[in-house]
Order: C-alpha cells, then sequence, then structure tokens
DNA sequence: TGTACATTTGCAAAGTATTGCAAATGAGGA
DNA sequence: TCCTCATTTGCAATACTTTGCAAATGTACA
C-alpha cells in the first residue's frame, strides 16, 4: 500500500463540518420545517410551523429543538409563544465555507502535501 | 394566528436539500472518512480509507456504501480493490446553490409573496 | 386566584442505525 | 484449478431516534 499524502490545507475541513448540523437537516420531517420557516419570511409559532407537517406538535416541538441545538434556527419567548426563525446568515456562511474548502482541497493544483 | 404567507422563490429549497445526503455526512465517522479522502488528493482504496478510524473493515465498507448512495462518494473497480472518491464538485456545486437559495429567501428585500 | 392557551417534557412503543464477527463474493496470480 | 487477498453481505446484538399520548410548565388575562 502506498504512504499517504496528506493535504495540510484540508484540515480545516473538520472544523467546518458539524455532524450535529448535517445529521439535524437530515430527516425529512425537519427538513419540511425549515422550508416552511424560509418561505415564512418571519419567526413563527410552533404552531403555524406545525402546519407543515402531519404531526402531533409536541414532535414538532422536538424537531424545532433538535435544529436549535445544531445552531441552525434560534428561539425566542414571546409571551405564551416561542417564536423560531433560521440562523440564516451563519447557515449560509457555513455551507459556503465547506463548499470553498472542499473546492481548494480537492482541486488545487499545486498544493502542499505531507506525508501521513 | 396571522396567515402565513410564503415566498415563492423558496419553493427551490425542497429540490436542493436532500435530507438523504445531510444525513450521510451526519455521523462522525463518515466525516472523518471524507476529511480522509479530501486531504488524500486521490482516489483511495477501502483499506487506505479504513486506517482513518478504529472500525472493523466492513464497518467502513457499509459507511463508504452509505456516502457513495446520497451521491457523495464514486466507486470504481480496479482489479481486487474499489476505489473511492468524493464527487467534489457536484458536492460544491450543491452546498453552494442550497446557500444561495437560503440567502436569496430569507434576506431578499421586495421580494414576491403569495398566501398558503 | 383560577382558567385558558402555547409549548415542552416523561414515558413507552415502534422503528432505524451501527457494530463486529463470520461467511460469501469476486479478481489476480501460482 | 486452487489459493490469496480486498471487499461486501448476513446476521444478531446493541444503541439511538422518532412518535403520540398524557401530564407538566409557563404566561396572560379575567
Amino acid at each position: 500500500m502506498r504512504p499517504i499524502k496528506t493535504n495540510a490545507c484540508c484540515s480545516g475541513l473538520s472544523q467546518l463540518i458539524s455532524p450535529q448540523m448535517f445529521k439535524a437537516i437530515g430527516d425529512p420531517k425537519r427538513v419540511a420545517i425549515l422550508i416552511r420557516l424560509a418561505e415564512c419570511q418571519r419567526p413563527c409559532t410552533v404552531s403555524e410551523i406545525a402546519s407543515c407537517c402531519p404531526v402531533d406538535i409536541s414532535g414538532v416541538s422536538r424537531h424545532l429543538a433538535i435544529l436549535r441545538d445544531a445552531g441552525i434556527l434560534t428561539a425566542t419567548k414571546l409571551g405564551k409563544q416561542v417564536l423560531y426563525q433560521i440562523c440564516s446568515q451563519s447557515l449560509v456562511d457555513t455551507l459556503r465555507n465547506i463548499a470553498n474548502a472542499i473546492e481548494s482541497c480537492c482541486s488545487a493544483p499545486g498544493r502542499k502535501e505531507t506525508v501521513d
């Protein structure tokens, strides 16, 4: 087996890619919730969001907590209600940073290499 | 409850975001495999990839299949071996398209709206 | 204080994922 | 053909996730 040369510039990927974030998005109901929130254009209550999918509202609340814990949503209490909204700028930045890192790592010519 | 206005431009998100792809990346061992492949700068065999993490090689083979089925890797047979590599361009494009869609959807001023 | 409403949490059931081992498959070379 | 090596698959055990219901929490308002 050949020795494995690794590209030092790729090491940043492990800081950028959070399995928790990807796992949070990797569920069809949570994707439906995200799209609902994106379309909605304003912070939404749990009850409003729950109308996106045929699940008990307690389940929606749990899905929202998973997305919030992954840093994808923020929650704000307002009286009896809780308003959720997408952290769109940080999500956009994270996705772009990962794309840039993969691109520079996987298709950069003349890159520095080190033996593993 | 206010009627929910939705933003027509966001509907593309549901085509772009594949829960399967995010779920595939959303596992620490699979992230380790991806980083190994990214660093490695060339197609790698299963045995080479397996050295990235302390798991039986059969488990690594299954993780690779999950990433391949999600469209993140391609596999090529070469004699007794199978070479895996990241579909880096399509992954990069997908991440950027999602970022662009979220950005235009969530922070576009003067957007078109329709009542849900 | 008591009632109404929105949301979250405890719980148990059902479903899905991950793991290691052992055996199967498939390809190259003696 | 037979042996070896790389990879994949069957299987069972274990662990984790998702779900709905019911109950708990927290807030507003009479």
